[in-house]
DNA sequence: TTTGAGTTGTGAAAATTATCACAATGTGAG
DNA sequence: CTCACATTGTGATAATTTTCACAACTCAAA
């Protein structure tokens, strides 16, 4: 069955709140509350559950962890996934850091970056490669995600650079749109949109 | 007229690429060139435009200033916004760099911490200020909109903070889904929350 | 002037997405 | 046991969003 977008990231979001309910030990919940935390409407919540095809009881709702599985395996993510990230600048450093503290399942494998006083260092314990060296890394490695903070004068070469050796994903920090094959999908979180928003619904609407 | 979040989504990337063209030199585009450029059909970006009110010529398309223009004025981004950030950390510093490389008409115009190593620092020419001097400088200078890069755990506290003092809108980097009024607009940027939407379309879908 | 190529604008249809409303269900109190 | 209650699951409906398809238009060349 094909799932919309939009439903994949409420998915997403779920999957995060049971997680937090799991840690603080609840083992029940209601979609009332699952709404609440994740901000969406508890019908949504339901409907989307039923995607997944996950059922509750009327008595005691959702049991958080097997809820929790349930989304996971929906969302076919894997055992662990390995992700490199090509640009080690003040954002990507900050991101080096910040994936380790979250999932678990993705972790960030390798980085790279064409300054000579970056390579073969170590930032937030990840080694940090020549740039040269991304395609081989990806092929030998079977790497499918990347992320992207280069400035944004050199993203695309970088793109297609990634996605000529096989990288079928990428999470896209900079402002260009990438130009890349339909079949590579890309995540594009330029903050200035998101600004750009919030100022347009703070201030018409 | 009601406007769905996404064509917001798609005029702001619309402009984004309109702004480019326009230092390129160019003055006019199709709609062909624009769906090209920003990655969605032409004829979702036709019907975007119909939905601004520009009016296009079949013989030369669209013109790129005034069309750039037209859709900042149906976004209501008025002459100059002014943004706070809170949380001088990694991500913070990474975000008030670059933030003034793009849009000037958006600006971060103070920062705050409440590491005192921090606090009256200036970081890419903005200055940080105590955190328990925010409240007075939203309600001073109408500040409207904050970007919050603090630690999870103290996002919510702060969120309500600033929602207290007349915020209306929120760029927020954490993990946290923050609890606000429902009219406080929020903008939830979470790198890890992208990278599995990644990982969900490169491995199942 | 006429024709042809290429584009816009948009009504109408299709597809998708969200909302509503309620029967079915399990629970615990009396 | 029975009843009242709160919640789930879902068919039906409503609303939104996208796609299709083509008439109308502009220009340039013959
Ligand atoms: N999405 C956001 O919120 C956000 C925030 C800040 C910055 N950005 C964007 O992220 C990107 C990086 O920002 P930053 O502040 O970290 O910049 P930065 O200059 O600090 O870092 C860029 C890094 O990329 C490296 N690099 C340059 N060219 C390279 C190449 N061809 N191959 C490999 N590495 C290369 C540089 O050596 C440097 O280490 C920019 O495009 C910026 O616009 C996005
Ligand atoms: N969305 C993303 O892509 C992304 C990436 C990296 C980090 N993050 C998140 O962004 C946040 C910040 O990350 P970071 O790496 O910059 O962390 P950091 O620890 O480097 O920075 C946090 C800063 O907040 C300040 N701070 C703490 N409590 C405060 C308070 N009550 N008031 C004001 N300032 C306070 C600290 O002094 C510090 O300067 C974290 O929540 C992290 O999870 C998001």
């Amino acid at each position: 069955m094909k799932i919309a977008e939009n439903t994949i990231n409420r998915l997403i979001v779920y999957k995060k709140e049971l997680n937090r309910l799991a840690t603080d030990g609840l083992s029940n919940v209601y979609s009332h509350k699952l709404a609440h935390l994740s901000g969406f409407p508890s019908h949504l919540v339901r409907r989307d559950l039923m995607n997944v095809g996950y059922n509750g009881s009327p008595a005691h709702g959702y049991n958080v962890t097997e809820l929790e599985k349930c989304i996971a395996d929906f969302l076919c993510t894997p055992e662990s996934v390995r992700v490199i990230l090509v640009g080690v600048g003040n954002l990507g450093r900050a991101i080096l850091d910040y994936c380790q503290q979250q999932n678990p399942k993705i972790s960030i494998v390798a980085a790279f970056d064409k300054d000579k006083n970056k390579v073969n260092k170590v930032y937030h314990s990840i080694y940090t490669f020549h740039i040269d060296s991304v395609k081989n890394y990806i092929k030998e490695n079977n790497i499918d995600v990347a992320i992207i903070t280069v400035p944004a004068a050199e993203a695309q070469e970088i793109a297609s650079a990634l996605v000529e050796s096989g990288i079928k994903g990428i999470v896209n920090f900079t402002p260009v749109r990438l130009q890349v094959p339909a079949e590579v999908y890309i995540e594009n979180l330029d903050m200035m949109l998101g600004l750009e928003k919030v100022v347009y619904f703070v201030n018409g609407d």
